[in-house]
DNA sequence: GTGAAAGCGCTAACAA
DNA sequence: TTGTTAGCGCTTTCAC
């Protein structure tokens, strides 16, 4: 710094609030210290600029697996969001292991990183709880009862329900649902659909197979519901994948997609919209969770506090996988 | 560090040795410090850290696009190698913009990461070239002629070869290209098909249609071959997505897969090998693309600066798109 | 706009 | 093992 100060014949304090962008440098003062530095090639050293500083106008986050390309779309919408706001975004992912995103959380830590993001993080509670203490945090994806967090997620529940409510205008009465286990966002869509099934008067029809968010998961499914005495007209499965699992399965013995058997998924996979597939399905605003989850955590850096729970509207996605009800349903 | 010495009730130096893993801090001083650590909620700065040994032991790690897996297993690759060799992997994203690209290098050169690891980047050859002037740089699925930086991709023109001799193999002649357009390996995978079609007598039956990879491309690449005299027996398609496109076009025509006409893809995408789609396919190492990347870059980084340009080896994954030629072929 | 001075929190080299 | 002594490269404050 000292030398391109030298080299542009100003003072180290002026170059130092060059390379900060201060609207206290003079336009004049800005080329020649931007030229200079170029000349020598100088770049702001950014550990001693934090250092000195005492804030990275740096945010972490920390993307649970980004071989899901949920995830990229939340990080887009944090990216938007984020450098607008004049902040760096880090990234680091956590591999689908909690030991990992611990790690991730405390390189975070210790390079003083303004504030945390986690999207559909897994590791427990009670350490990101820590953290939060630390700096503040907010969740993207998976709703964290946490306190000292916010977190902005979709309403599963509203979405299982949003499937049903459409098979229901079709015409569908016999509606099973292929569930998730115990995978992320499974229970909220279970219960979503056996209270949609009620609240239309179906209880009785209602029917739960179980199943782990997996293509072979809906396959099995679609070979058990065919082995029994009476069809159901749809079936609404708690992933996308699944819901391919039992198409094929469908497919295999015979039965049209629609036309004997309607089918709505979950999640609006990149896959769904193929042609060839065509899948009804629920979508969740991704883009818009983390956009929000991007603008509460902002909003707390710069001083309101505000971290709280909110909760997006997912929406169908209407393809040819689902159609009226056939005759004998 | 002053207070967590005073805690620990041992000197400042030994809480950095402590700190920083050194082999020569005593075990019980070890556990005292940590203990001291815990109880005051102190954690290492990075910042401070870095600037004070003038290395970081992270490595930068700029990924063209989140959306696309493709990625994601190179970075599983590159956090494998680099982690066992006690770097820190920190991630950004190019969204897909070179501008935005060169601002994460930016950021990683402020930053003083020991190294840059690009993947699938698109970026001006000539900015990637200063920054490898800065700091050791590997490319990651791109092949990149520039001096002083390594690169580790697939060999598309193999790719291709092995796709032409699947289908020659099972008794195809007349077989059809249907190409990526300007998008990334597009180009040696049309000229890996055309020499392998002349190696194997064929230049007089090879067939390019346009494409970009995208789905509506197969599909319209489908649709002209459907139009024309005779169909191919075969089509070779430049990546996944087309080929499904196409499949579906000929679907909609009544032709049959792999009955009438055989189809191999490109990329072994996600849903390739979903049961309903089973298409036959060109698989890259992407795991080892990234091992190999973050290999050569962390032995450069250790000294022996051996960055050089390697191709690997793809291969062939075949599945229920392809079968044997049909008897007016 | 300048210059000086005082750190930010740590590592490193050396002597004890 | 320990204490000491210098910085690392920058920001900040303050008087000029």
């Amino acid at each position: 710094m000292e030398d391109v100060a030298a080299e542009a014949g100003v003072s180290r304090a002026l170059v130092s609030l060059v390379m900060r962008e201060s609207p206290q440098a003079s336009a004049k003062a800005r080329l020649a210290v931007h030229a200079a530095a170029s000349r020598l090639g100088y770049r702001r050293n950014l550990a001693a600029s934090n250092l000195a500083a005492r804030r990275t106008m740096t945010i972490g986050l920390l993307l649970n697996d980004l071989h899901n390309p949920w995830y990229a779309e939340v990080a887009d919408g944090v990216h938007q969001v984020a450098e607008r706001a004049g902040f760096q975004v880090v990234l680091a992912t956590g591999r689908r292991s909690p030991s990992v995103e611990s790690r991730a959380v405390d390189h975070f830590l210790a390079s003083r990183v303004d504030g945390i993001l986690v999207a559909g993080c897994r590791m427990p509670l009670a350490r990101l709880q820590a953290a939060a203490h630390e700096v503040p945090l907010v969740s993207a994806g998976r709703t964290l009862a946490g306190a000292a967090m916010g977190s902005v997620s979709a309403d599963d529940a509203l979405g299982a329900r949003l499937a049903v409510q459409h098979l229901v205008e079709l015409g569908h009465r016999h509606i099973a649902h292929i569930d998730g286990g115990r995978g992320a966002g499974s229970a909220p869509r279970r219960a979503g659909y056996l209270a949609a099934m009620e609240a239309v008067g179906l209880a009785a029809q209602a029917r739960v197979i179980a199943g782990d968010f997996t293509e072979e998961a809906g396959n099995r499914a679609g070979q058990k519901l065919l082995r029994e005495a009476v069809l159901p007209t749809a079936v609404f499965a708690a992933n996308d994948l699944s819901a391919v699992g039992l198409i094929d399965a469908l497919g295999d013995a015979g039965v049209h997609v629609p036309g004997q058997v309607s089918v709505v998924g979950y999640d609006n996979t990149s896959f769904a919209g193929l042609h060839h597939i065509g899948l009804s399905t629920i979508d969740q605003p991704r883009h818009r969770i983390g956009q929000m989850a991007a603008t509460m955590l902002v909003t707390a850096l710069q001083g309101d506090d505000g971290l709280t729970h909110v909760h997006l509207r997912p929406h169908l996605v209407t393809r040819s996988s689902s159609g009226a009800c056939r005759a004998d349903g």
